[in-house]
DNA sequence: CTCTAAATCAATA
DNA sequence: TATTGATTTAGAG
């Protein structure tokens, strides 16, 4: 008997939510988060289903992208070509397909308010990092530096360095095609490069790796304020990008 | 049957 | 592209 493969439902509408589709096409990618024209794409290709009446599903798909907490939005880097955000998966929601709930959920997938915030900061500071692509050529700090950026309050305590709501989670399952067709395959094994690999020091991963800056704990003034620092990347390629410029106004 | 996640329609930014 | 609300559909206990 063959292995389940992608066209084994041809043109019939898979037993999948948009929210599996979804994290079944970010979760094949190289760096775990995708834009969304990449997730459509993967989508369309995998499953003739929904080659067709793409206006109704994509509206629907983006619909969760938004609605749901176990999507975040991660803002593309300005020297990456390509429009729109790119979309990971939240570190917190990898069992939410337990039990092979691929269709619907027993609960959805909400962050505490904490959590929120807690995920609002790091966006915040990812979004400040973004700036420095846009200030001036002269003014900016040299790649493989550290530089400290302000992060804006969005709560208080804006920060909470000791919270373990994140720490060690790894998905139950692999996000891969074959996988879920035969969720029933006792022995499958994450092939390495499928496996969740945090790459902070300190555990307390969010971030898919993407932006390559360390993180650190927050630091706080003796004014009150926070600050992350990060170590920019020394990255060859990163050095090759043409700075970007803001216009003066 | 009930509960509520998921899908749909669609206005608006 | 992205966010949000309103409403309907439907999965599963």
């Amino acid at each position: 008997m063959p292995r389940p493969s992608r066209e084994t439902y041809g043109d019939q509408k898979p037993p999948y939510s948009y929210i599996s589709l979804t994290a079944m096409a970010i979760w094949s990618s190289p760096e775990k988060m995708l834009p969304l024209s990449e997730i459509y794409r993967f989508i369309t290709e995998n499953f003739p289903y929904y080659r067709r009446n793409t206006q109704r599903w994509q509206n629907s798909l983006r619909h969760n992208l938004s609605f749901n907490d176990c999507f975040i939005k991660i803002p593309r880097r300005p020297d990456r070509p390509g429009k729109g955000a790119y979309w990971a998966l939240h570190p917190a929601a990898f069992d939410m397909f337990e039990n092979g709930s691929l269709l619907r959920r027993r609960k959805r997938f909400k962050l505490m308010k904490s959590d929120k915030e807690m995920l609002d900061n790091e966006l915040a500071a990812l979004a400040n990092i973004n700036r420095f692509f846009f200030t001036p050529a002269e003014t900016q700090p040299e790649l493989g530096s550290s530089v400290q950026i302000p992060i804006p309050r969005v709560s208080s305590p804006p920060l909470n360095t000791t919270d373990t709501v994140l720490t060690n989670i790894r998905p139950k399952r692999s996000f891969t095609i074959e996988s879920l067709i035969s969720p029933d395959k006792p022995s499958h094994q994450d092939s390495p490069e499928q496996s969740f690999s945090p790459t902070s020091t300190n555990s307390q991963w969010t971030i898919p790796p993407y932006y390559d800056w360390r993180f650190k704990p927050p630091i706080l003034l003796p004014n009150n304020t926070y600050y992350h620092q990060y170590h920019l990347p020394p990255a060859e390629d990163l050095l090759r990008v043409p700075r970007f410029v803001l216009p003066s106004v």
